[in-house]
RNA sequence: GCGGGCGUAGCUCAGUUGGUUAGAGCGCUGGAUUGUGGCUCCAGAGGUCGGUGGUUCAAAUCCACCCGCUCGUACCA
């Protein structure tokens, strides 16, 4: 076997793991800037923060879940070293249900918090969807009252403002868990033995967005649905009857029909209640819809911004009272080229029943939590975000490597720095001194320093303007004339070095300014 | 999980009915040019043809399984 052959046997393959992305400087400055304004909007409504770590032991973390039948499925675990199992974190409101739990001597309730961090789940990843991804969420821990939901709403909705999308470019649409509990009752979904049928058609009645109305249909009828590639997915068995009453409730039927076909939260609201009545099974769901309705009005939330929608499921099953969700109503183009509505960036609602499970006394809580990357992405396609980029910093050329000549280098780049510019000396083999150019180019320094010895005997500097050079390229063909030329290069004295460059980047930045 | 499509250099891809030593463009490294980015020219490095097994005198090419990517679907705390 060669050398050759051996050498390449021991090289190792380098890959990320599929469903994670390495970050860009331009993504965590985006995301920086974003989660910021996030943060600042909950630090007035009187949040603090609270940080728990990224392992929780497994069974903190999901066996309570109902409608998980295979408890490990979906997270990263490890055994400790004492056997006992852990798990990587796949949001952040079961660790803050542990962390009040084991804390609650000591918190004050209600407990009003915000954290943002990394969660993971052990799932497919897809476009967009990622087995790491970030979330922001708030928490109010120890408040019983719908006010504290109402609160939520407000918050989530002052967040969507803060951020720059303005009304009509989003809505936090509210429904309760109670709401559609008694739906499912009124369609005769009732009992233990329907659980099974009742997840079946929230499942199918969350998909409305997707597969649109007919979809949805099928998903509840007993036929069930075949996609384009001849899969079947098996229906929920219910019979037009129930289906339409359903649909009706919602106000996804006919035109005029069911609590949505108002244009106003409150008759949406008093129609239900009369639906629901004359169904005979309990109002209490919709009444307190009707409390948050009226708690946001009085604080000045329009229905542009705060909906109330009878048909906004949200999967999870540990909720017990309200819901809401914040949805982008903007239209985006995605990979395809195709115009498609953005959709929910995050949502929450109330989870009553999350600390008891710890402490075995009643701690209601409520929150919601924000998808920062989906976020993020939207915000770009408003262009909200990244709109102007960090200028590269200032390079300090180096012509002479002795001790002395680099001292000087490193002392010109100290005072760049101190006066608040970027700055660095180049720090590559400097023997090939058009490479350093090169490199400067290529990072996009705006401006270059080079003093060699002629230079430093004078006291002076060449300071080289590589984009307006970058411009002048186009008009030199040759080579030499290129070099000789100098372009875009002045000499101005050592003393003189950060008030110059203070200018000259003053300049890039009006050029910038006036360009955009 | 189920079904379809696709895997050839760092990237984008060509490679004829199976037939000699697997190619191009871009990128990378060096040089023309020991103190000046771009352009141009010259030279060079870089490949288990996704993996394993099979059919064959002969496989990048045909077959089987596996892995990965991708699209749809299911699940999604």
């Amino acid at each position: 076997m060669s050398d050759k052959k051996q050498k390449k046997q021991h090289k190792l393959k380098a890959r990320l793991p599929r469903g994670f992305v390495d970050r860009s400087p331009a993504d965590i400055r985006a995301t920086d800037e974003m989660v910021a304004k996030i943060k600042a909007v909950y630090e007035r409504y009187g949040f603090d923060p609270v940080e728990t770590p990224i392992f929780e032991y497994t069974d903190c973390l999901g066996k309570f879940l109902p409608d998980q039948d295979r408890p490990n499925e979906g997270v990263f675990s490890v055994a400790d070293d004492d056997e006992q199992w852990m798990s990587l974190r796949y949001d952040l409101t079961a660790p803050l249900a542990r962390h009040v739990a084991e804390n609650i001597n000591e918190i004050q309730l209600p407990y009003r918090t915000y954290r943002a961090g990394w969660v993971f789940r052990n799932e497919k990843p897809g476009p967009g969807r990622f087995r790491q991804f970030m979330q922001f969420d708030a928490d109010t821990v120890g408040a019983p009252g719908v006010q504290a939901d109402a609160e939520m709403c407000m918050m989530m909705a002052d967040t969507m403002e803060a951020l720059g999308i303005a009304h009509g470019n989003y809505v936090i649409r509210v429904n309760n868990r109670k709401v559609l509990d008694s739906v499912m009752l009124a369609t005769g979904l009732g009992g233990d033995e329907e659980a099974w049928r009742r997840l079946a058609v929230m499942r199918a009645l969350d998909k409305r967005d997707r597969l649109g109305l007919q979809g949805v249909i099928q998903l509840l009828s007993p036929k069930g649905r075949v996609d384009e590639s001849g899969d079947h997915t098996p229906g929920a068995g219910l019979s037009d009857e129930q289906i339409t009453r359903l649909l009706n409730t919602f106000g996804w039927g006919e035109e005029g029909s069911g609590s949505k076909s108002s244009v106003s939260s409150g008759i949406t609201i008093g129609n239900l209640i009369d639906r629901l009545e004359q169904y005979e099974v309990s109002a209490e769901g919709a009444r307190e819809l009707q409390t948050i309705n009226e708690l946001v009005r009085s604080a000045g939330y329009g229905e542009d911004q705060i909906d109330i929608d009878p048909s906004v499921i949200r999967g999870l099953e540990y909720y017990t009272g309200p819901v809401y969700e914040a949805e982008l109503l903007f239209p985006v183009t995605n990979e395809k080229g195709e115009t498609v509505v953005f959709g929910s960036v995050g949502g929450g609602g109330r989870y009553d029943g999350l600390v008891k499970r710890f402490t075995g006394q009643d701690v209601p809580a409520t929150g919601f939590s924000i998808g920062v990357s989906r976020l993020m992405t939207a915000l770009k396609n408003l262009g909200k975000l990244g709109q102007e980029d960090v200028v590269a910093p200032v390079l300090v050329t180096v012509m002479d490597g002795d001790t002395a000549s680099l001292g000087k280098y490193q002392k010109f780049v100290q005072d760049l720095r101190q006066a608040g510019i970027r700055a660095e000396m180049y720090q590559g083999n400097w023997k090939k001194f058009g490479n350093q150019l090169k490199y400067a180019d290529r990072r996009g320094c705006p401006l270059a320093i080079i003093q060699g010895s002629d230079e430093r005997e004078r006291g002076v500097v060449q300071v080289k303007d590589l984009i307006e050079g970058k411009r002048l390229s186009g008009e030199i063909a040759d080579n030499v004339t290129w070099r000789e030329s100098r372009p875009a290069q002045v000499e101005i004295a050592e003393a003189d070095i950060v008030s110059e460059i203070t200018r000259m980047l003053a300049e890039h930045a009006e050029d910038r300014a006036k360009s955009s």
